[in-house]
DNA sequence: GCTTGACCTCAAGTTGACTTGAAGTCGTAG
DNA sequence: CTACGACTTCAAGTCAACTTGAGGTCAAGC
């Protein structure tokens, strides 16, 4: 029996047993079927969730998501769809890459207030042209929040 | 005068008055003065626009950011947590550069489903552990939606 | 000097992504 | 064969980040 109960999903994934109910609602994933009332899943939740891990880090919604790799794994969309969102990402990397470099540089840099400093404010100034993603609501990253507090109702 | 209005700010930056005001509310950003009734801003506050477009990009929330660079540009977080946030910013760069690689390979692979594919398995496994760098809530990058989208009432 | 447009305040509504609670159902250990 | 724990459904609640609406105010143009 190579069916994995969601309970063991929640485990291997970190992703708890209420998110994979709500995301199998919402046709991001899908079980196979049940086992007593416990839904099963395949082992390719597992992939499919890292998935949705990383587009969800990217800022893309859990519809796009869905809409890239729906519950079948098969694409919604066009090819060319993929280009551009792969172009917006290597955007949004730039900016990260120029905000991460901005952090290490307040870490170390002495002025009082980074504003200030002529070195942050050049790095800023450059990485301010686009790089909006795509997504809506909330924060980012919420996964980790209580994948590891181990908060889990 | 180099006070902007927030008409202009909200005009150069993209970001519309509603949410100006809010971040503001909130601290993130501050006014130095009215005109009449209209917040008069400092040039300064494009450039944290700037950045806190970046910091959302980048997964953080609004009050970490605020944390970071606070309205008055002054950070409210020892040295050692802007190395550590640098850090998780360099596993998140990691994840997305894989995540734009799988969505290349979709884009040009001929197989009707990607997690059939083991090019396309073995980039999303790779990328699997760890890259959640802090942040709660919705949807990672809420930023672009109306700013582009013109929708501003 | 009145109209108009863009701002103002404040409260309430919206959206996405989940979580929580109440009440119920199974399969397994004892 | 009874308990128990981990799941089940469904509705409602929560949270962040804004937006919207009602009712008001001001400065500039005609």
């Amino acid at each position: 029996m190579k069916f994995l109960d969601i309970g063991t999903v929640a485990e291997q994934s970190g992703v708890p047993p209420s998110t994979l109910r709500y995301y199998e609602e919402i046709g991001l994933i899908s079980s196979l079927g049940r086992h007593g009332l416990r839904r099963q899943f395949g082992p390719e939740v597992l992939l499919q969730l890292s998935l949705i891990a990383l587009g969800k880090s990217a800022g893309f919604s859990l519809g796009e998501i869905a809409g890239m790799f729906g519950s079948d794994g098969a694409p919604d969309l066009p090819r060319a769809d993929f280009h551009a969102r792969a172009d917006a990402l290597d955007l949004q990397i730039r900016g990260l890459t120029t905000l991460r470099n901005a952090l290490r540089h307040v870490a170390d840099c002495p002025a009082p207030s980074h504003l200030e400093c002529p070195t942050f404010r050049r790095l800023i100034r450059l990485a301010g042209r686009r790089s909006r993603p795509a997504g809506r609501s909330g924060a980012p990253t919420p996964v980790a929040r209580d994948q590891r507090t181990g908060k889990q109702g």
